[in-house]
DNA sequence: TATGAATGAGTCTTCATTCAT
DNA sequence: GATGAATGAAGACTCATTCAT
């Protein structure tokens, strides 16, 4: 995409909604041959060619359901933001800030390890540019997540939520990222080493 | 970079050394180019054509100082990263490990807030390829001098060091980073939240 | 091409079969475009976007069929040795081999006299690389054609048919080529003299 | 080089004589390196930055001594063409046109054999183009030769000496030029099948 | 609606040649 | 004379996007 093309500020949101089952189908196949092809070729051999054939349309019917590539890496970023929603439903119930935070970290490696290239690719992409503000992401979801936490009564007392919140994301990426470059899978142990940088972090104000 | 390119290992190193000193402000004019250009549009718009244009010089002259792209790109992080030679040096007098950290973090929040934006991207470039492997970087080179202080006698206890030291880095990095993306420039409070971080981090295990 | 490229092993075989009918035409008009400006401005002269300027179609097109440079000549050449099938036929149903050999000299004639600037071209393409690996040229076929002819009862006896055929085929070319220099088309005289160093090659031994 | 360079005829001759010694030296280097790399990578890697650092001089003197690439592929091509001299005043003193024609056949095949690569590298850049009217090639020079043979009493009496010469030429060297693809080097068999060709050619009008 | 053929601006890179030092 | 830094036109190739069928 090009400076000029980026000013032009393109619509992100799909095209047309797909009301018959056929159509959805569809999508759905172009947005997981999307998350395919950025995991296994990177932004270099992310194009959108590639990804109509990987999934099996023309693609003509891919830019009848995005307008452009941008929307559909924008459908892709949401749709690996959606499970997080669960979590957000699920820390509703939660009491102690302690627990929440558990539960927090353990949704973010559980989301990370699940396709790990996927997720880091997608963090550099929501970093990149312009989809921060149209499109509610996973670090836009995190962060809304860890602020409720902040918010509970136990919770430690911090001078500036939204910073705090945005900070104890980041960690939590960064270490989980770290991670996984390592292909370490002791779940266990690198929670404990997460909750550890970020009770640090809250307590040392 | 397509995966056939990739295979194809192109080198990274100069194509030629500036012997004259005409050439060597070429070089440090293209160079300084690319760190302009990248800041600027990002990776979208960086460019070789761009970059000689910034510089002022043709785009042949590029190409007789970098035999392709990923060299410039890889020149440019080198000069980034040489400053943080300056840390390892000094870090050698400090005897507590306290200390050391602390002096650790100034440098990394002195690095990335001389050129944010800049930090930021090189910190993606790093991590999205081929690099790592030619190209002694900048995590690599922190992450060595955090194994040393890990090593001072004083120092909390871990693990794995090599592990420790990863994730120090990235902590930092993420901290920092998200400081950068908000413009906050409280250097003492962020250096606070990133050591308590650290600490918490370190003494957690 | 590169050394480095030539390493790198090309593919050679057209990139996407066009199934639809429009397609079809738009490889012919191409490959005859290629044709058509080898003749004109031979090798010097001979690039893609002159090739598709010429087809009438877009660079992008040429490149939808042809994956690279090499290609569009690969079948450039493929196309003009395919007439020469129809030799290989016809001379099946020949016993003598003086009539055979006057049959393949009159064909390799008529080949390179339709289009002599071509046709000679196309001798220095394949002599120059890669292609007879890869692609069964003119060349390739009509040594399989004369060796043949020597496989016939009544043919001369020689030490080894495989040099003796390549050395035929030279002669021919050479000759043909000669005279195609002078633009003389005095066909039957021209095919009288190349008979007369074929026989005097072949019973000299 | 494009067609309006080539339409713009430059001129072939070197740009200055060398008259010092040194310069002298430095012109045959270049050349030699000429020569050289033209061996190891053909056309494609036949460029004037290659020459000069092979030849160990600079490009800007390369310059001072040849006003063009094709200058410098013109005296390559003149410099291969001398050995032939010596054949010319050799065969003055043969009467018999046979033995005639053994001494042109054997001196072909010492020419082409030496470099062979060379030697059909430069064939080809003959017909290329433009330099047959402006030097006086190793192709003309030999059809000279050919032309005071048939001048000889006892000769094969041919219709057009020019054509007889221009062909007896071209056979010559497409046998000793399909051998040297072969890496044959059996000279003496070599010698036979090509004596044969010819005079089958010449005997046979 | 789906298809896939066609487009062409844009990008990397090379290399013959010039010219200031 | 020699050097090598600098130039820029030219050429191969990609890929987001459009549109006729």
């Amino acid at each position: 995409m090009t400076l000029r093309k980026r000013l032009a500020t393109k619509s992100l949101t799909p095209r047309k909604s797909p009301r018959q089952t056929r159509a959805e189908g569809t999508v759905a196949a172009i947005v997981e041959a999307a998350a395919h092809i950025l995991e296994r070729r990177g932004f270099e051999g992310f194009n959108t060619n590639a990804v109509a054939e990987k999934a099996g349309v023309s693609i003509g019917s891919l830019y009848q359901y995005f307008p452009n590539k941008d929307a559909l890496l924008s459908a892709l970023i949401a749709r690996e933001a959606a499970p997080l929603l669960a979590v957000e439903k699920e820390l509703a119930g939660i009491a102690g800030s302690r627990a929440a935070f558990q539960r927090y970290v353990i949704a973010g490696i559980q989301y990370q390890m699940r396709r790990p290239q996927l997720a880091r690719l997608i963090d550099t992409a929501e970093k990149a540019d312009t989809f921060s503000d149209q499109v509610m992401g996973t670090v836009t979801r995190l962060r809304a997540v860890v602020e409720k936490i902040l918010d509970l009564k136990d919770a430690p007392i911090v001078l500036d939520k939204a910073v705090a919140a945005a900070d104890v994301v980041a960690i939590t990426r960064s270490l989980i990222d770290a991670a996984g470059e390592r292909d370490k899978t002791d779940v266990d142990r690198l929670r404990r080493r997460v909750e550890g940088a970020i009770w640090g972090y809250l307590t040392s104000g």
